[in-house]
DNA sequence: ACTTAATGTTCACTTTTAAAGAACGATAAA
DNA sequence: TTTATCGTTCTTTAAAAGTGAACATTAAGT
């Protein structure tokens, strides 16, 4: 038997104060409706949720349950409401965007470029862990991840995962040391910072170390790409990082790309959930092409 | 005007599909009722939903936000009517308790300890941070969170928290020193584990180093109760602690109460949302006395 | 102990709302 | 161009929700 809303909705209302009478009025319907529509829906669920001691109604166990899920559901219901009678520009685009946060600000900057120049959008974009990001997908909060690794979906969490970027690697340093870099011997014993162990970059760059046999010094291990960025420019150490991340510093010679890594790829991955009618912005987002186009200015 | 559940029960499973005929037949109504009923919920919120170009339904941008929130609602109805219909003992009381991880876990435990006679009662404990345990309160995902920090609620978070517990703090350390400790001036120099810059333990006992114009030396800060056990039972250090986070290893004499910190409490809180039908087993735990309750067995 | 006011339930009846079915219009595919 | 499919609108019918009176229970006041 399916739920009946308007009857929780009474269920609900009346829990909240405890009082049927009261909320009888306060819903402009006589106290009997509202006694007859509460039976109806304890019937249907085939439990009482109200616990009738005389002329006073307490809540049961169960209708304890029903209540923290009414809760929710009317909560969301208010907001909605809400939504549309503020007048707010509901038929604004909005599109709610979530990045790991470690990941590069050039490369989110450039996948979001197409979005800067439409009137009548508005974007949100929060950074946090992808954990968090996926929780807030399920949940409708977020219309779209940008993650560095992809992510299988089920049935519960119906994710599809799309590279929209795979960009090279290489071996950055500072432009004076004057060094004749031959790749891989360059490598052997030197000192570096590396992307985070759980980084996809850094694993592909640890099998190639691997075949070539030779073991860098790893001087650090950084998560964060703009952390990457300001420990390649201002320590001195050879780092290794897509270009794109210091894409400036390369420009004005504060940087110099020594050696692309073969094999060696930064992937961004889109994580977004199946839908039957995808928002225009989103889709125009998705399908740009899988190529460089984050080298554009 | 009032939301119409019915209304946009129809509209969610409609955008979901996109086809009015397949949906209606799915529901076992007319396509006309389907129609006129999602052309009802369009007149309440004063806004269209789809987009009707010819024969085919389109989502209109305020469909869409409305669909997020349906997407919401819904699937907590339905996990409802799973929760009701599967049988499951919806008589059972169940409390979900969240813990803020670094508590200590005999206190969690003395806490805990009238709940564990009951029959009928299931409940669940989950360990995280406070800003995440508020926010299931909120989502109404948690009855109760144990905190040593009280919260402050606001009309749109009606948290309230209750002291449950306040445990003097001691200086404790290995039973063999030998030393004879001078509160205060034993503690000018003195190598200490003390908890983290956070905790309020800590904040007291800084100010209490001040006030007597002490300096101890700090080895180690520490955020987890758990970890400071640890520390004080391995590491032949002395710490900031309260007792009963200790007690086992006091009773069996491989740790030391030298001295309690005057002043120096550590308090513990429960945090609970105020409602018309609280529940009897969180209004029994919530009764306890604001006492040394965790000195049980 | 009795009365009174407040509360909740049930029943017969009325009003409101939802659903069905036919007629119509638009369009994608044959 | 036809034809089958899909969505809308209108009128009629069926179902659901609401009303008000009669009745039952209980807390508080006399």
């Amino acid at each position: 038997m399916k739920l009946n809303y308007h009857h929780l909705y009474y269920f609900w209302m009346v829990a909240r104060t405890g009082h049927l009478t009261r909320t009888a009025s306060s819903l402009h319907i006589s106290q009997s409706a509202l006694s007859g529509q509460i039976r109806k829906l304890e019937n249907s669920l085939g439990h009482d949720l109200f616990i009738r001691e005389g002329r006073r109604l307490k809540l049961s166990e169960a209708g304890r349950m029903a209540f923290s899920y009414a809760e929710e559901i009317f909560r969301q219901g208010e907001e909605l409401s809400a939504v549309f009678a503020s007048g707010a520009q509901v038929n604004r685009e909005v599109l709610r965007i979530g990045a790991v946060a470690t990941l590069s600000r050039n490369f989110q900057e450039a996948f979001l470029h197409p979005l800067l120049g439409r009137e009548n959008l508005e974007f949100s974009l929060q950074s946090s862990d992808i954990d968090e990001l996926l929780r807030r997908l399920s949940a409708h909060r977020l219309d779209l991840i940008l993650s560095n690794q992809p992510v299988r979906g089920d049935e519960s969490n119906p994710w599809r995962s799309k590279l929209i970027s795979r960009q090279p690697v290489s071996i950055i340093g500072p432009p004076e040391s004057g060094e004749n870099v031959t790749f891989p011997d360059f490598l052997e014993g030197r000192s570096l910072i590396v992307p985070g162990a759980d980084n996809n970059i850094r694993q592909a760059f640890d099998q190639l170390c691997e075949y070539h046999k030779v073991r860098p010094r790893l001087v650090a291990e950084v998560d964060d790409m703009a952390m990457m960025r300001l420990l390649a420019r201002d320590s001195g150490h050879f780092a290794v990082l897509p270009p794109v991340v210091v894409r400036d510093e390369l420009r004005n010679g504060d940087l110099f790309d020594y050696v692309a890594l073969p094999g060696v790829y930064e992937e961004f991955y889109a994580i977004s959930i199946r839908r039957q009618f995808e928002s225009p912005a989103l889709r125009e987002l998705l399908s740009q092409p899988v190529e460089d186009f984050m080298m554009r200015p």
